[in-house]
DNA sequence: ACACTGTGAGACAAAAACGTCTCATGCGAT
DNA sequence: ATCGCATGAGACGTTTTTGTCTCACAGTGT
């Protein structure tokens, strides 16, 4: 039900409860026996899309191995929960970073320090800051999922167009 | 007025008619004085969204020269649009493609067209679609706003940062 | 067959948001 | 000094949305 929600919601951030609820498949009565109220349903939401990212972000184990790697497991890692990165960015992309949940910092400075790692390794260039990177990312993120519903790539590419793109950009690799 | 409704709604998309008066700093007769209602005001906002968008389409000069310098030219001039493409964004990521207004579809098709030649070219490699590079432009624009705005990203930096992470990837360059 | 649970539908009250209106005020032009 | 215009503030009516409640129904377990 949760998951329904949030990619309806991710997609319309101003739907009313009749809205969701259609969209969910149940009735507002059966919601709002779920969900004490629109605020209880969407701070549901918030915390399912943080827990859902930080398991993410766990099971792409971001300190082992080649940083170049590890960004294409944390890639794959966030396919099924890009939905939910929508819903956080669509209902405010107003973040008070000081005001945030703990878990949502700690995701965040784990991502960080990926892109800080692979920059003193070498693996990263110098020019781009690991803060912009990450907030790249969740973009890139989002966009594809956008980009797959919308009917313009296809899903199964989800993985390779976001690394693909995070690491080497468009200029094509000497072979 | 519009310029600071824009900035405001590209942030808090469910803003109400009263918020988003104080934040343009005019109280919400007034505010009602210009547009006929919510409806109209968001009317004119995406209007404005889209007209400005095409003026920095055209002042880019996309069919002109190699292909990553036009795309420079199309970041650089996007960033004064960015607060407006992000509003687009966060008001409807349910495009219906088919139901947009002409405008924007031009707009769209001529950045995929840059895409698409700098491909043929050989400029840009073979591996990511044209269309998914458009969406992934759209994203990385209104991300770039976000960072800067959240203060994790210096606002001079903003052609730079898009253009290299979309050119090059994070990956270093032979130098 | 009966009891229990969860649900949909719809009615209704409450709250929130919107739209309209009036009055006072400030500013600029004459 | 006066006039016209635009505005803010606040009151008030309207609409939209939310929240609550009741009743009928379906499914499940005993």
């Amino acid at each position: 039900m949760l998951r329904a929600a949030a990619d309806f919601l991710g997609r319309r951030p101003n739907a009313t409860q009749d809205e969701i609820a259609k969209a969910v498949g149940v009735s507002r009565a059966t919601l709002h026996r779920h969900f004490a109220g629109r605020g209880a349903l969407l701070a549901a939401l918030d915390d399912l899309a943080v827990a859902l990212l930080g398991e993410a972000v766990e099971a792409a184990d971001l300190d082992e191995g080649p940083a170049a790697e590890a960004l294409r497991r944390l890639v794959a890692a966030c396919e099924p929960v890009s939905p939910y990165l929508a819903l956080l960015y669509s209902q405010s992309l107003d973040l008070d970073l000081d005001r945030e949940p703990a878990a949502w910092l700690e995701i965040d400075a784990r991502i960080v320090e990926l892109f800080r790692r692979g920059r003193q390794s070498g693996e990263f260039g110098p020019d781009l800051t690991p803060a912009w990177l990450t907030d790249a990312f969740y973009s890139l993120v989002v966009g594809a999922a956008w980009s797959i519903q919308a009917g313009r790539t296809a899903s199964r590419d989800f993985t390779a167009i976001v690394t693909d793109l995070m690491l080497h950009g468009v200029t094509p690799r000497d072979r």
